[in-house]
DNA sequence: GAGATGATTAGCT
DNA sequence: GCTAATCATCTCC
């Protein structure tokens, strides 16, 4: 069930953004396993995105990760206060990378509403991609961690949705990437309650 | 070593 | 809708 080494290699980071939608994402962080499956995804097309932390090739200590061979996670922190969890895929070299932007948690519910400090389950729980790295107990401590880890990783239960709930849009909060903002990275289940807010 | 800033969210108006 | 919160990382000096 767990999704093979293999599937991250892909060199068409875009169209894994797509096929992950309605995958199930797990987490074990503290002996309780929370997750759910994924709603709303976004890629990052590495050097030749404007978007990407790593355009141009640009390496540094923080996007090193992305640089790496597919199948492990990138986390780090934004605006000082948000972590995010994105997905490496592709081969070494090649700097791609999926940011998770929502999932419709199915696990460990009462857990991630302890994390994030809710009472009762409303749909910010999982809603953008900070809210996703809290819910599930994320934070920098496992970056670069494999997804084939006991930690985290994803999983195929069979859940697919058509090309007609699935929307292809332009990417949330990168205007300053010119033309590269208007590209349609950012894939989403319509309708879903959890995906986050702008353009659904 | 200092200064600018962002793949955002929550809370108030 | 608007704005504050808040800090690791990058970029130059």
């Amino acid at each position: 069930m767990k999704l093979p080494e293999g599937y991250y290699h892909s060199a068409d980071v875009v169209a894994l953004s797509r096929d992950l939608i309605g995958k199930y994402l797990f987490t074990d962080i503290d002996g309780t396993i929370t997750g759910g499956y994924i709603v709303e995804t976004e890629a990052y097309n590495g050097a030749v995105d404007k978007a990407s932390h790593a355009y141009g090739n640009r390496k540094t200590n923080r996007t090193e990760i992305m640089f790496r061979q597919g199948g492990i996670i990138y986390v780090y922190l934004c605006y000082g206060i948000h972590e995010m969890l994105n997905i490496v895929t592709s081969a070494e070299g090649h700097a791609q990378a999926i940011l998770i932007r929502a999932i419709n948690p199915t696990e460990g519910i009462d857990v991630m509403l302890h994390r994030r400090k809710m009472t009762a389950l409303k749909p910010n729980i999982t809603m953008g991609p900070g809210s996703v790295a809290k819910a599930l107990g994320i934070s920098r401590v496992i970056n670069g961690h494999s997804l084939q880890s006991e930690t985290i990783w994803i999983e195929d239960r069979g859940l697919t949705f058509n090309d007609e709930s699935i929307a292809a849009v332009p990417r949330v909060g990168v205007d300053y990437a010119g033309e590269d903002a208007l590209l349609p990275y950012r894939f989403f289940v319509k309708g879903n309650p959890y995906v986050s807010k702008p353009n659904k």
